[in-house]
RNA sequence: GGUCCGUUCAUCUAAGGGUUAGGAUUCAAGAUUUUCAUUCUUGCCAUAGGGGUUCGAAUCCCCUACGGACUACCA
């Protein structure tokens, strides 16, 4: 039985996706390619209450700029399909434009006896619960209590049609049986055995919207998309047994997919499951793109903080996954061809910012200097700043390995384009003694009159004319540092004065012995 | 409270019953460098506790503790 794996990323359209459903994404994705299998986009907006303008389109770029590219569920102009094509034989992909699908499935049920209609209202619900709670006993609604209440298993059967026909005083539950063990299998952390007297009657539509409820709509879906595994979150582990019991309630067990589910990412500190809070405390974020609610605040997002997604998208990868090798930079190819379900961690992962940050600096360290000055270009024009590209290349490879983002670019670089106005002070104390300027300006003298004007040929005769005359590398270098580039940091001195050039050079030399003169 | 899942350095993790318990991040020290950074070297630091099973346990079993998730007409 070679069943073609299909798997779905099926997020609620409640708000933007966060780290946490960027990896499950990713781990979906990554399962799928590696088997040469379908990732599926869906949309689980079957709580209307709770939907956020804008979340889907923003589910839609983040997952695009990670590469996390669905090959179903999308419409040519790259939103989610709604209506079925060769291309997109499931659709449509958003639960809402399904609705007219489940209700029949929920009857189904009723038909053939494993789900009822109940006519309770929420506030005796909620009246019941109170008062069984405060006996000191625990409220589950299910075998216990269903008789006891107003439902279509205890009321004759025109007085049920009666009631659905007067309006929509009713939800539809599933008959949890009694006193079953449900056994379950989840890919990463083996059996599974729940007794279903622990579980409640759950509802499976919903009155308040006249919508199937996630789990309802979930298991539909899954079945009529050909789902072949289940990869979510953990969060869903308690509701695995009524997801077994519903397959198993549709005669569909024989094709029940395949369930893993991911440990959770936890905050960097403290108690708890990582949250949108925990970024904004401790200063980094949590979701992949900035993300402006409805209400105007904003979140920050991986891609405006500086991050590269093949960095972002490493840093999930590792996240409750290794390749059980040391490798840990992958591209996303290496991660689709190493990638196992079953070497994913089962306990939470504490989210550390600061390893995402080394990945990014992994990344940034290899790229091409020509592709890093076409990101450094933007920052240079809105500094009124015009360069070539080659020029701007040249100062990206000098600066990249001590850069973490192209954001810090400019304060590690800015004296490739700008004469420094200001001078570190510690460095004018230790360096910046009465014969210096004398001394800075023989050096120049000498530099300016090298040829050729190389870094090889620059270091050589400075060397040899600081040995003839005695005058110490150290004082010599770094008073010379301190006229070009204002501090004691960067590349090597004669990599950037060659990169400047003879004329820049000579400039920069007058103008820092100008200013130091009066700073002294 | 109940149910389920989990527990190896500060953090992410490796180790199919037999290793001085390995790597990475952070931190610290040293080397290299004219400086800063990179790089390299080194260091610090862990099997939650208690019982079993076994010649031998991080690994298998039980108990305790701790952590997490779930417990909606949310997903």
């Amino acid at each position: 039985m070679n069943r073609k794996i299909r798997v779905r990323f099926a997020p609620s359209p409640t708000g933007p996706l966060h780290i946490g459903g960027m990896r499950t994404a990713l781990f979906n994705y990554l399962f799928a390619r590696q088997h040469g299998g379908d990732f599926i986009l869906r949309i689980e907006d079957t709580d209307a209450g709770r939907f956020v303008p804008g979340a889907e389109t923003y589910i839609v770029e983040a997952l695009k700029w990670c590469g996390i590219t669905p090959n179903e569920g999308l419409a040519p102009d790259g939103k989610i399909a709604g209506t079925a094509d060769a291309q997109n034989p499931h659709a449509p992909y958003r639960q809402s434009q399904r609705k007219p699908l489940y209700r029949q499935y929920a009857e189904q049920l009723v038909a053939n006896g494993y789900a009822y209609y109940a006519f309770d209202t929420a506030e005796e619900l909620d009246q019941l619960r109170k008062t069984t709670e405060a006996g000191g006993q625990q409220f589950i609604y299910n075998y216990s209590v269903r008789n006891h209440l107003q439902t279509s298993l205890n009321t004759p059967i025109d007085a049920i049609q009666q009631r659905l026909l007067s309006g929509n005083n009713w939800v539809i539950r599933f008959k949890m049986p009694e006193n079953r063990e449900v056994r379950m299998y989840d890919l990463i952390r083996g059996e599974v055995t729940v007794n279903t007297n622990t579980l409640d009657d759950k509802v499976l539509w919903k009155r308040i919207d006249e919508l199937p409820t996630y789990h309802l709509a979930n298991i539909v879906d899954d079945h009529l998309m050909e789902i072949s595994h289940v990869i979510r979150g953990e969060e869903w582990l308690p509701s695995l047994p009524l997801h077994y019991l519903l397959y198993e309630a549709f005669g569909w067990s024989g094709s029940q997919p395949a369930f893993a589910h991911l440990p959770l990412l936890l905050k960097p500190d403290g108690k708890g499951k990582l949250s949108k809070r925990d970024g904004d405390r401790l200063g980094f974020p949590v979701f992949p793109l900035r993300w402006v609610a409805p209400d105007g605040e904003v979140s920050r997002g991986y891609r405006e903080d500086g991050y590269f997604p093949q960095a972002f998208v490493n840093m999930l990868a590792l996240l409750g996954w290794n390749p059980g090798t040391e490798q840990e930079v992958f591209t996303i190819e290496e991660l689709t061809a190493c990638f196992r379900l079953e070497r994913v961690v089962k306990s939470g992962a504490r989210f550390n910012p600061e390893k995402a940050k080394w990945f990014n600096q992994q990344y940034l360290k290899t790229m091409p200097d020509d592709e890093l000055a076409q990101l450094y270009q933007p920052v240079l024009r809105a500094k009124n700043i015009t360069a070539s590209d080659a020029y701007v290349a040249a100062v990206c490879g000098l600066v990249k390995e001590r850069a973490t983002f192209v954001e810090n670019f400019w304060e590690l670089s800015s004296y490739f384009f700008v004469a420094p106005e200001n001078f570190d002070e510690k460095i004018v104390q230790k360096y910046w003694k009465p014969e210096t300027p004398d001394i800075i300006c023989r050096a120049a003298d000498l530099i300016n009159n090298t040829i050729p004007f190389t870094k090889e040929e620059l270091e050589k005769s400075a060397h040899a004319w600081i040995q003839r005359n005695d005058l110490g590398m150290g004082a010599v270098m770094n008073a010379l540092r301190l006229c070009i580039v204002g501090a004691s940091k960067g590349p090597g001195l004669f990599d950037i004065i060659v990169l400047l050039g003879n004329k820049k050079f000579k400039e920069r030399i007058s103008h820092s012995l100008a200013l130091l003169k009066s700073v002294k």
